[in-house]
DNA sequence: AAATTCTTTGAGACTCATTCTCAACAACAT
DNA sequence: ATGTTGTTGAGAATGAGTCTCAAAGAATTT
């Protein structure tokens, strides 16, 4: 924690920006779980615990940190954002259509694929989004 | 257009729905092009073409057509869906993140590599999202 | 430690895509 | 032609995300 935050404040620097209670509570927020979370849920997460932020704040240091590499940002079509850690390696994800559970799969074959294709339509890969809709076989769904 | 007509007319109406001007010109002016088109760009087309239809009605309208598989909608992450044609076969988009030209691509091998990943993972697919964004080759492209 | 500089924050106004409300309208069956 | 019921239009409402600007506070210098 205490490496974390010379680290960050270290990153910053570089970019003339400067470290803050909210933004390193921000990252380790995010740090702290592997779960992919929205705006609203890392905003009260922080307030619960008594950390002094604002949404605006929130909403630019998610941000900034995504643009820094710090973290993930990710679209499952929901009308919002989500965001998860960079402590993870890169995946794509699942998502169970009755009970929102998200799973990550990485899949070397289809990685290599994606850049089979981009190549044979004349693009050069810079990102993608790969995600799957469907039912989970939990037996806490509320599907089963 | 006239058969057209009639199909519309008989899919609306086996759940009671009605056909209405509206709702034809919306249909065909989608399956007109193979274009990838915002809410915005249906209704000024529409409008230039003096059909009278408002913003709710093109809303409504392509939700409607959404769920009864008539037409597809997109997210390709700039907060607002695109609609295209369902008479061209499933295929998934390549984007240039200089130009925004949208390519179609369908690589079988990939989709059943979903159908893998899915089963692996203790899910029954239901359906995918899958873009790739990077640089197009284009003379006309504002990056070369 | 205090002063200085310049970034960051908070609160609320604002934007923009989309959804909702409800009275007026118009398909379609008989 | 009439009645029933689905549909439309206009504008209000919603919700995620962005913007503004004065006050607060890092980091650096003295
Ligand atoms: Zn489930
Ligand atoms: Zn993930
Ligand atoms: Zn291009
Ligand atoms: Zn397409």
């Amino acid at each position: 924690m205490s490496s974390n935050k010379n680290n960050l404040t270290k990153i910053l620097k570089i970019s003339g920006l400067r470290n803050t209670p909210q933004r390193q509570a921000i990252l380790d927020e995010l740090n702290r779980t592997r779960d992919h979370r929205d705006v609203e849920e890392i905003y009260f997460s922080l307030k619960k615990k008594g950390i002094k932020v604002s949404r605006a704040t929130v909403y630019r240091t998610l941000e900034l940190f995504v643009n820094h590499y710090l973290i993930r940002r990710l679209d499952l079509g929901e009308g919002k954002y989500r965001y998860e850690s960079r402590e993870s390696d890169h995946h794509d994800h699942i998502v169970c259509l009755d009970c929102n559970k998200i799973t990550e799969f990485m899949n070397n074959r289809i990685e290599e694929l994606q850049e089979e294709v981009a190549q044979e339509n004349g693009f050069f890969l810079k990102r993608h989004v790969h995600q799957l809709f469907g039912h989970c076989l939990n037996e806490t769904c509320p599907n089963k």
